[in-house]
Parts: C-alpha cells; sequence; structure tokens
DNA sequence: GCTGAACGATAACATATGTTATCAAGTTTC
DNA sequence: GAAACTTGATAACATATGTTATCGTTCAGC
C-alpha cells in the first residue's frame, strides 16, 4: 500500500527513502502465517520475493479471497488505521523474502504525508483502484461460468496459475478442487485437435 | 453520490444549495432506461421516490448488479469525470420520482467542491464505503451459497426482498428463477413446523 | 370489464457441481 | 533413503442448479 508505490508519485519518494531505515527484512519459508483472522495487523508487508494468499475461515475450511505477488505490498488500511481486527488471514504460498514496516512506524509516515497534497491524490487512486477490482470480482461472478472464470485468470493473471496450488485456486473460483481439475481437463481437450 | 450527502458533511451544504436550481424534476413509470450500457452517463440522479436497478447483458439476458432506493444518489464516477462508456444499464423498478443534475452542472459543482478540504474527506469516505460494498459481494459469493445470500439479503436489506421482482434478485444472487423459487420454498418450510 | 403482459410457482428432465475415496507422483523432513 | 505430507487426477455417487414448459394469479393499459 505504501512503498510499492514509490517512483508512481516522485514528489513523495523523500517519504519512503527516510522509513526505509526502519524496514526489517524477513525470510520465512511457505505456508508461514503473517496475520491471523481476528487479530489487529502490526506490520505493513512489501514482498521482495515470493507469493501470499489472504483467504477466511468458512465452517472449518480456507476460502481463499486473494493472492499478492512481488513487488506487491500489503495492509489492510482498516485493520491498520482503525485498529480493528482483521476479517482475513495471511500466509506465504512460496517461501519468500518480505520487507515488513511495524505499524508504530507505518502510522507515522502516513501522518506525515497525510500533510501533503499529493497523498490525497494518492490514497484516491489506491481506492478507486481497490474499488474497482472488487466490483470486477463481483460482477463477474453473477456473470461468468466458473470455467469462464478460469479463463480469464489464464488470460489476465497467468502467475496465479503458475505458481499457486490448484486448491487455493478452486476456493478462489468459488468451486471445489475436483471441479477445477475437471475444467482443465475439459479444456485440456478442447484444445488437443490443432 | 452528490446531493445525497447533504447534511452528512454540513460543511459543504451550501454547495448543494447553490445547484439545486439547476435540477430537474422527473417523473418517470417502471421500466424506462435512464442510462444505456456503452453510452456515457449525462446525468446525476437522486431518487426522491421508487427505485431502480442497475444491469448488464451477457449472451441475451440481463444480469442484475445493484439496486437503488429512495435518498440514493447514482453517478458512476468514473463514466462521468472521465467522460468513459458506461459498462453497466440503469432502468427504473418502480414508478419513480427523479432529480437530476444534468452533467455540466454536476462537473461544475465538482470543480467548486475540489478546492474544499472537506471534499477530499467525503470523496475518501464514499470511496471507502463503496470498495467496502463491493468487497463484501465479492467474498460472500466465495463463502456462501445462494441460501445463505438470500438470507442474508433478507436480513440486511429487506426492502430489496420486498419490493424487486424475484427474477432480478435471482439474478443478483447469482441463480436461476426457479432456483430462487426453489430457495423460498425450502426456507418457508423450514419455518412452518411452529 | 377485457386483454395481454408480468410475475411466480411447480414439474420433469438435463447438466453442473460437490463429496468421498483412491491412486500416483512429487516434496519435504528427519 | 524411508516416511509423511502435499498436490493433482479420476471415478462413483449424491446433490445442487439450470432449462424448458405449463399453469394460475395479478396487474397495467385500454
Amino acid at each position: 500500500m505504501i512503498f510499492h508505490f514509490k517512483n508512481k508519485f516522485p514528489q513523495l519518494n523523500a517519504y519512503w527513502d527516510k522509513y526505509l531505515p526502519f524496514q526489517k527484512k524477513q525470510e520465512v519459508p511457505a505456508k508461514t502465517l503473517l496475520l491471523q483472522e481476528g487479530r489487529r495487523s502490526q506490520q505493513y508487508i512489501f514482498i521482495e520475493k515470493g507469493c501470499l494468499r489472504a483467504f477466511l475461515n468458512k465452517d472449518g475450511n480456507d476460502k481463499t479471497v486473494q493472492f499478492f505477488f512481488e513487488q506487491e505490498g500489503l495492509a489492510s488500511f482498516e485493520s491498520f488505521v482503525n485498529n480493528v481486527p482483521s476479517p482475513i488471514s495471511i500466509e506465504t504460498i512460496e517461501p519468500s523474502i518480505l520487507y515488513t514496516l511495524p505499524k508504530k512506524y507505518a502510522l507515522q509516515l502516513i501522518d506525515e504525508l497525510s500533510k501533503e497534497p499529493y497523498f490525497t491524490q494518492m490514497v484516491l487512486q489506491i481506492s478507486a483502484q481497490r474499488q474497482n477490482h472488487y466490483m470486477n470480482e463481483f460482477v463477474s461472478f453473477i456473470r461468468d461460468t466458473p470455467e469462464q472464470r478460469y479463463q480469464n485468470l489464464l488470460k489476465k493473471r497467468p502467475q496465479i496459475v503458475q505458481r499457486v496450488p490448484q486448491h487455493y485456486i478452486a476456493s478462489y473460483l468459488g468451486v471445489s478442487t475436483v471441479h477445477l481439475s475437471r475444467i482443465k481437463s475439459k479444456l485440456a481437450k478442447g484444445k488437443s485437435h490443432f
């Protein structure tokens, strides 16, 4: 949410630089839980290498709702700024290299930034982007079949299909692992008559 | 998006008042198309009485994605400010009384407002609310069954169930009209053994 | 009041999707 | 390197959901 915007708003670069020293580099194995549903977020996370997923628990099983890759940053803004419990958990999928900024400094940074006119512009842009993201996901569920949603992934976010274990993708698409497997084999057949 | 925020940001009330004279009162019958998918939005709409829906076309049939009621205002901000084609159509469900503000004045109003510090705050709040709305809808599709989604509607947005024809609700929930009918009859049975 | 459209329930059948179980291959851990 | 775990494919069966058609009711427009 913050550092991955470096250079997108050059006017604010000085701020990122100022807080770089407070970052901590962390190397963590796969399946490391970084934030647990119900807890309060204690840090901003930037992904140097690896990938993460956001998920929630429903009747005992995981439902993955989002994926994150290199050069992306995460902070549940709400959980963070308003200090409310996070509705989701975050964990690594691959062994990852992360840079984290403790909440204390992140809030301090936001406080400094909020005096800058460009900050508003940045927050608005980020907010609009996210709104757009969730709206597209939502509309896609109404409009598209699971098969079409999978093909969208293949076309627009091939990273996910290539790097993420299939059962996470299945819940993200809203289907069972078995059904996603069926979708794949059906698509494979369709292609094979070159 | 604008006038329905009157009194929520009292500091800005003078602006709304200034533009009231440019509003047009419109009484329209049910099923009146107010904005067509692919066209550019030409007005801000405030609902005095009645209800509307937003929908899009998929392979020849409607998919309803949102409902609007009294005291709500609509403007596809993006389609509006950026002058891009609207991805959705808007039409009345009930005979309605609307107040519309032509694009020309709406843009002028936004321009004036943008100099106010409270405007940023307002836009951020609206933006956050919408982001939250779409995120909840999205997560609900991953997490909940259609039956649970219907029960959520009943509990959290009873207006929709009471006033909107069932086939619109069905597509909003992502199921066929027949299946929604089945869900209802199943729930009715469950309740009847008082 | 008549008439056609809109609405909603239901049945019958077809298809999509979930569940459980099994197997095979690949990976990690010790 | 053996054992345990993870991943993914597949089969068999159960359930959920879609499609088409029919019917009765209500309602708007004339």
